[in-house]
DNA sequence: CTGAAAGCGCTTACAG
DNA sequence: CTGAAAGCGCTTACAG
């Protein structure tokens, strides 16, 4: 391997000189300018990035904490964030939280150790607020939170979402319709949870039924039993988020209940799942993979500029409308 | 943040003898050793990986290069492998190669810039055999190769797999068995394939049946049409990848044929979305994030003792009978 | 057993 | 505009 002594005694120059080059900072003559991209490029020099690392307290690598990367939102999220890191030449340190340390210690010691630039937090197992004041590194936050000083939070409209999902059921003639609900410390759960309220609220002839679940495929399965126990007349079932849907289809599908000519079900959160499912499922669709790129984007611009104010995206959830809703189509 | 030098000040000793027991090697006295790490306990010291790296030469990182990380296979297999990484104090990179960088110069200069320690290749999308001659990396290579120098192969037994799966369709009662085979430079896909075309040729009264898929969704859905057009009497189908079995039932759903009473269908892979598809699918499953996890001890085993040689693993796989074969059962 | 010194490969004031 | 020097925070022969 080439170092930048090497360069500078090939090209007659100190090793400062290069290194501004390398920069593009400092004022360096043209002639020499050129004389040493002549001869970087001539033995194939490329700066030791740990060297400079240490040198500048950075490691041009972000890490992304998820809570499972088999959980198959997290995929997409990652694919994007990796996406546009790499075309600003970082690095994506995965970071599987479940399970692991629930205080967040171990990683705030990553984070500073390996002078990782920025984090984007994608799961509820560890202390965010912890996670900011022990690291000072540029944050992102997805999908969860209200805010938190100094970080960028990014979230959809979960309520209007919900809205849109429980009216949806509305229109193609549901009557009863009961709503599963994730986990109440996620506060993308509650808002799900607010909006199909609000949406019941507004027709008179209606009531709500909900019922907990905990947003993995399982909890979509028990959760169908205990809804139909109390309410066997249920024709419309809004799942929380999509993997309960799968659940609540397969648990119907069990019970020879069909989908969606006895009830119709409507997911949340637009996994590629939906679309490959058999019946497709009706969902109410987050940009995933632009939401990992907006969040890589908008961490970049942090490491960039460290002053930057806390910050809030709302992002727009859209219905799309597939097997697991049509009636009219059968 | 604390330094070396100020554990050394604090404990009266020099830097050098803070290092000998931080690395836990050269003599140094019980006594400093005691008051040395009584110290480190108290201000918390940790020591900086960056600039250790660059003594050492390490960043007590692996990179795990995939094709495309929304791809279920990768998800699981990056889990397993980021679970060893991490018991063993490596962080995991995450690399997606789909549509980047043909020649993998771009890969080769990241691992050698960032002194990442160890490289898990499960992609066919960059020269493996460029990557192991430039880098001098420790590597392994997943599910593709028939060995390299000084790398360590994990494969599993395809060929007896496809044999499994083919044999299982004619014990349900097939008559007719055809086999949609993946991209043919894909090792996994021609074993397979040879598997199938074993299985068939022990029965005299059968006859090959095979057309050519790409291992995707769509892939397997187009390739329905193909063979119905041509055997229209086919009650069996051998898919070389779940992924493809997905899409061989959706499009069998869609043209109203029964699965598993008018054909049966069997995958391989053993994602996590063949049992939570309905119906449910047959499959031969891998290990797969039992490979994520050998992967990443055997590529530790070799970043300590970088003189191992060349060592291929072949891992067993087993039939798992679900609804979509399960024709006794309906 | 221990410390001073040099080195890992860069960057960045500073002086000129 | 440019180079010598010091520094980033460790590790590791070397001498004692």
């Amino acid at each position: 391997m080439k170092t930048i002594r090497d360069v500078a005694k090939i090209a007659g120059v100190s090793p400062a000189t290069v290194s501004r080059v390398l920069n593009n900072k400092g004022y360096v003559s043209e002639e020499k300018k050129n004389r040493i991209e002549k001869v970087i490029r001539e033995v194939g020099f490329e700066p030791n990035q740990v060297a400079r690392g240490l040198a500048k307290k950075t490691s041009k690598t972000i890490a992304l904490l998820v809570s499972d990367i088999t959980n198959p939102f997290f995929p997409e999220l990652a694919k994007g964030a990796e996406h546009i890191a790499h075309s600003n030449g970082f690095s994506l340190l995965l970071e599987n939280t479940k399970g692991v340390d629930q205080e967040g210690t171990d990683y705030i010691k990553l984070l500073k150790n390996k002078y990782i630039d920025g984090v984007i937090v994608a799961t509820h197992d560890i202390d965010k607020y912890l996670l900011e004041t022990n690291t000072g590194i540029p944050m992102v936050v997805l999908e969860m939170e209200n805010g938190i000083e100094n970080t960028c939070t990014i979230k959809v409209d979960n309520f209007h979402g919900a809205m849109l999902a429980t009216q949806h059921l509305l229109d193609v003639g549901c009557k009863k319709i009961a709503h599963i609900y994730g986990p109440l410390y996620d506060q993308t759960a509650y808002e799900r949870l607010q909006g199909y309220q609000q949406a019941i609220r507004m027709h008179d002839d209606l009531s709500e039924i909900t019922v907990a679940g905990d947003f993995t495929i399982e909890g979509g399965q028990s959760a169908v039993s205990q809804i139909l126990k109390d309410y066997p007349d249920v024709d419309g079932l809004f799942a929380g988020n999509d993997l309960m849907a799968v659940g609540v289809i397969k648990e119907l599908s069990r019970l020879k209940i069909r989908v969606p000519e006895d009830i119709a079900v409507c997911g949340f959160d637009g996994i590629y799942l939906t679309r490959i499912f058999s019946p497709e499922i009706t969902t109410i669709e987050q940009p995933i993979y632009e939401m990992g790129e907006l969040a890589a984007e908008k961490l970049i611009e942090r490491i960039n500029n460290p002053y930057i104010n806390q910050e809030i995206i709302e992002l727009k959830t859209k219905l799309v409308v597939r097997e697991s809703t049509s009636k009219s189509l059968m």
